[in-house]
DNA sequence: CTATAGATGCCCT
DNA sequence: GGGCATCTATAGC
């Protein structure tokens, strides 16, 4: 699996650059989860096509989703974005983001990164190398987590058993994930989505 | 903090 | 027409 080495790699865009600290694997023919699981059709045709592309969908009726396209041409990997943490440009994304009343809430989600660095559909297909329309994958040397957070991925109703979530641990940019199971409640879970806020909280 | 409901439009069967 | 890889406001603890 390549995602969780996508953890700690920024995504830019324009003048607002995150640290994505939060993903997800889709694994298209095998994985019922995937978009691309029924095969190829006008809106998952990014997916079946060479890797370090974006493939941005609509959901919800009002949400953009972006993925790193990762598997060779034809297989359809993709790594859903679910959460960054922001590098550059906060105050265009507070703009963007009226709706966040934390800093917190501008980048906690796969829909809210898509808002709060301006993605949308316009940038489905774009190469994240070549950063053809403005966007691109970036690395700034600091290395993935040597022992990222694991569990369940989010909001799906099938494929619920592959623990495909990766997370930076105790990165306050970590979606809340309500419902997700970690991984393996007996055998040791390493990590929780949330690190408990510690009694006092921080300094003062 | 948790839990719930409603928004809203596209895709594919 | 059913079902979404979601988010926000609100209510209650």
């Amino acid at each position: 699996m390549v995602a969780p080495l996508l953890l700690n790699k920024l995504l830019a865009h324009g003048d607002t650059v995150g640290r994505i600290v939060e993903v997800e694997a889709y694994a298209g023919f095998e994985d019922p989860a995937s978009h691309a699981f029924r095969g190829e059709t006008p809106r998952t045709a990014v997916m079946f096509g060479p890797a370090g592309h974006l493939y941005v969908y609509f959901t919800y009726g009002m949400h953009w989703c972006a993925n790193v396209v990762c598997g060779e041409d034809g297989t359809a990997s993709a790594v859903l974005v679910r959460a960054v943490a922001p590098v550059e440009g906060v105050e265009v994304m507070r703009t963007r983001r009226l709706a966040a009343r934390r800093d917190r809430d501008l980048t906690n989600g796969p829909a809210k990164v898509c808002q709060a660095l301006g993605l949308d559909g316009a940038h489905d297909g774009a190469d994240l190398v070549s950063g053809d329309r403005g966007v691109r994958l970036l690395d700034d040397g600091t290395p993935p987590p040597a022992d990222p957070g694991v569990s369940t991925r989010i909001g799906i109703s099938v494929g619920t058993e592959h623990e495909w979530r990766w997370f930076v641990a105790d990165d306050p940019f970590v979606s809340s994930a309500r419902g997700v199971r970690p991984r393996d409640p007996d055998g040791g879970v390493r990590e929780v989505p949330r690190a408990a806020t510690p009694p006092g909280g921080g300094p003062r």
